[in-house]
DNA sequence: TTGTAGGCGTTATCAG
DNA sequence: CTGATAACGCCTACAA
């Protein structure tokens, strides 16, 4: 049926082992033997199996993606292709393939750890945070299993994520700077790390300028469109409002442009919108809102290198990448009307 | 280091085969015997491989999902995420990894069919149709290799796809009966056919409702926001223009949009819109758009079922699927204003 | 430089 | 019911 190594030994008139070499372009294969073998396996349409070589090797030249789809608004959904393109543009030419495992459904005896870990299916592990706990990690680090993190863990491990905090502080600066004096934070929930790091941003951002921190500015809600109205509502229809909005996602600033349509309170005249995240919607809100956009595709890059020098054991210290987000200021906080 | 089918043998005091046989739940093995053998293999923590089943089976429990992530527009971009995760529902729980491939810059040598097929990576495959080529298709028709693909393809093959001239009619309709008349169809290319199923619908519709078709209001043009507003503002200061549109996309009908808001049209009242796709933009435009949502988890479904039916040889006759989009009516065709 | 033999961790086919 | 033994297709000493 499919030709194997030895088809093309005996065809070749040489050894299984000398195809091999061939193979692997050992220096220890005369030109002319490589040349000649070489002519019969492309005669021949020979392709070797990875599994077998897979086998031999003890390895699968497969890195697993961890992802929780069941999750619809996961970090990892928006941004999952991009990242994965950029994981790919390193893994690709490298001969690696990518292997995508849902952590949702499988219990404890299913679990990736048995499927894709122990089991020598993938080589090394891509996951974000919110998948890799931090458990996970542990027991990683104790079989000595490379993998890397998206999104900030902690300190022993490797990971790559966007600067949470640096964008927190650029969106509350830029606010400052175009004129508005009190801004607000509105969208995530108290656990939520990625929530703690934008917030802090925020917060330094204001003390940095001597503006005062209200506690009853910083509203926590699910960053959905429907908890950004709600929470923009009950913000806005106070005598002492703020004059403008930090938005934990595009969604949550969707819902304060709406309650401020509603309100008939202008924006950006009356009313600043910053928001976290470039997609899907800050292009195309009414106005477009200043956002924060971030290079996922390099956030790609760099793990998928990361989890190569791991594999390679090029390196196996744990790394980090804080990756600066970058500011594109559109209608929503041209600045108040005066 | 690992622990292998052997060691188990050894601890168990029986013979590979023995394990072998306890392993596939093998019928002809006591119950004692498996019993025994099965708590050896949790005391000593064992997890078969993977590989080395995949060399012995001559399979490796894999399917390969091929994507061009090249194409950032691409179809499967947008809706990558749902129909990944119906692929996975199926395959999952059958014991089934998913391995990317990105074909992009894969040259004829490391194609994805050596990569991956004559490779023995993977069992099956699913990919678009923008990937999966008609002469890839028969390739893998003759190598009776099982595939599934997630769009129209030529009758040989299977496919999953939704119904475009049902969504155009869907939408045309939608607008004739809402109570416009002269309904324009803007952007697509000319040579694609997903452009020319929608617009077939389109025409469709007009004609059983016995309006004539006018070709200068059938637009083409790239379905983005840009080409979307360019176009519709050539279309809509002249004199005759049309009381409303239907758009390739949620870019293009955001492109209308503006171009109309600049004109100082008013939509609903002096155009209605109505537009394919649900995602990313139609709820959150000013006004929302009256779309069409499918239900791409359940493309995903069917086509991983499919696959494994080929793969499992229950049924390898080729099927197709066209799935009935569902129309969400929102403000943006509310009726001309009388 | 090439060939031989054994191993990678399973499954499958027979005997017993 | 259980156990040898030979695949599966490739790699890697070691020997020639």
């Amino acid at each position: 049926m499919k030709v194997t190594i030895s088809d093309v030994a005996r065809a070749a008139n040489v050894a299984k082992s000398t195809v091999s070499k061939v193979l692997n372009d050992s220096p220890k294969i005369s030109n002319e033997t490589k040349q000649r073998v070489r002519e019969i396996m492309k005669q021949m349409n020979y392709i070797p199996s990875s599994i077998a070589t897979g086998l031999a090797r003890q390895s699968s030249q497969t890195v697993g993606l961890l992802v929780d789809m069941s999750k619809e608004s996961e970090f990892l959904n928006q941004f999952f292709y991009n990242i994965i393109g950029g994981i790919e543009s390193v893994m690709g030419p490298l001969g690696y393939e990518l292997t995508l495992c849902n952590i949702q459904h499988h219990d404890a005896e299913d679990h990736f750890l048995n499927r894709l870990v122990l089991n020598q299916r993938v080589d090394g592990i891509i996951a974000n945070n919110s998948v890799l706990t931090e458990e996970l990690a542990k027991e990683l680090d104790r079989l000595n299993f490379p993998y890397v993190s998206i999104g900030e863990m902690e300190p022993a491990a490797s990971w790559v994520d966007f600067d949470n905090e640096a964008g927190g502080r650029m969106l509350t600066r830029h606010l400052l700077e175009q004129g508005y004096c009190s801004p607000a934070f509105i969208g995530g929930q108290r656990n939520e790390r990625i929530f703690s790091r934008r917030l802090s941003g925020y917060l330094q951002a204001l003390k940095q300028s001597g503006r005062l921190v209200r506690q009853d500015w910083i509203v926590n809600s699910q960053a959905d469109e429907h908890e950004g109205y709600r929470s923009a509502l009950r913000l806005l229809v106070r005598e002492d409002r703020p004059d403008s909005v930090v938005c934990m996602t595009n969604y949550t600033a969707f819902g304060v442009l709406k309650a401020a349509r509603e309100l008939g309170i202008e924006v950006p005249g009356q009313l600043g919108i910053a928001a976290f995240d470039e997609y899907p919607l800050s292009r195309y809100t009414t106005p477009p809102l200043t956002s924060l956009n971030i290079d996922t595709f390099k956030l790609g890059v760099t793990s998928g290198q990361w989890l190569m020098d791991h594999i390679r054991e090029n390196c196996t210290a744990s790394r980090r990448l804080l990756l600066e987000p970058e500011l594109i200021v559109r209608e929503s906080t041209a600045g108040p009307a005066r």
